[in-house]
DNA sequence: CATTTAATTAACTAATTAGTTAATTATTGA
DNA sequence: TCAATAATTAACTAATTAGTTAATTAAATG
């Protein structure tokens, strides 16, 4: 299982996140919208299936990506849920604790 | 400005960044915590401190690092928000559509 | 002021990553 | 079936990254 955050790591992916998150799209027409070769988007479309951030169905000749968003929702949401505020010991609220 | 992403694509730093949740930490109580030589463990803290994700403070011989939690929580919770469903197009929203 | 301790910087290596072009696979349609 | 198109895989290169050990810097203390 590879890292979601290794996978948005890259800020190439992250754009492809981005245009996927406005509707589906071919691996073509992705790699239309960037600088690149089809073949370096292939590879970060890899990595960010395997992350399970995106998923693919072939149609045709084509293969249509789309963005896994409850993925992407709910692997940053939990990350953030561990970093909650009310954890003791913190620079943020140790001010004024008692000493119990 | 690096990315937050960047910084935390790698396991080490999410660990480092996990352990300083609970409380400030010096460097060397942060190398002890990890199977890894002390200036590997300089660089990690260097590279969270370039995306702000930690702080630190020389204290005598000792160097203190904080989590930067209110970074961390923006940089996180702005980027899920690109990404509120309700967009056109979506995979997950797409049915039902009207032409309009 | 010399020694000790903590941390960082320097210099280097090995592994990983992101990109390239060329070749291959697979589907469609004349 | 053959040609065209889309996508992926293969093979390779260059750059980046994560780690090492040795050297340096800086603060505290006898």
């Amino acid at each position: 299982m590879i890292s979601v955050f290794k996978a948005l790591g890259d800020p190439t992916r992250r754009e492809i996140l981005k245009l996927l998150n406005h509707g589906d799209l071919t691996a073509g027409e992705i790699a239309g919208r960037f600088c690149m070769s089809k073949p370096a988007i292939t590879r970060h479309l890899d990595i960010l299936r395997n992350a399970e951030l995106v998923s693919s169905t072939k149609a045709g000749v084509n293969v249509i990506y789309s963005i896994n968003l409850t993925v992407l929702q709910e692997a940053l949401s939990s990350f953030l849920a561990y970093f909650e505020t009310g954890e003791p010991g913190n620079a943020l609220n140790r001010e004024a604790k008692p000493e119990t």
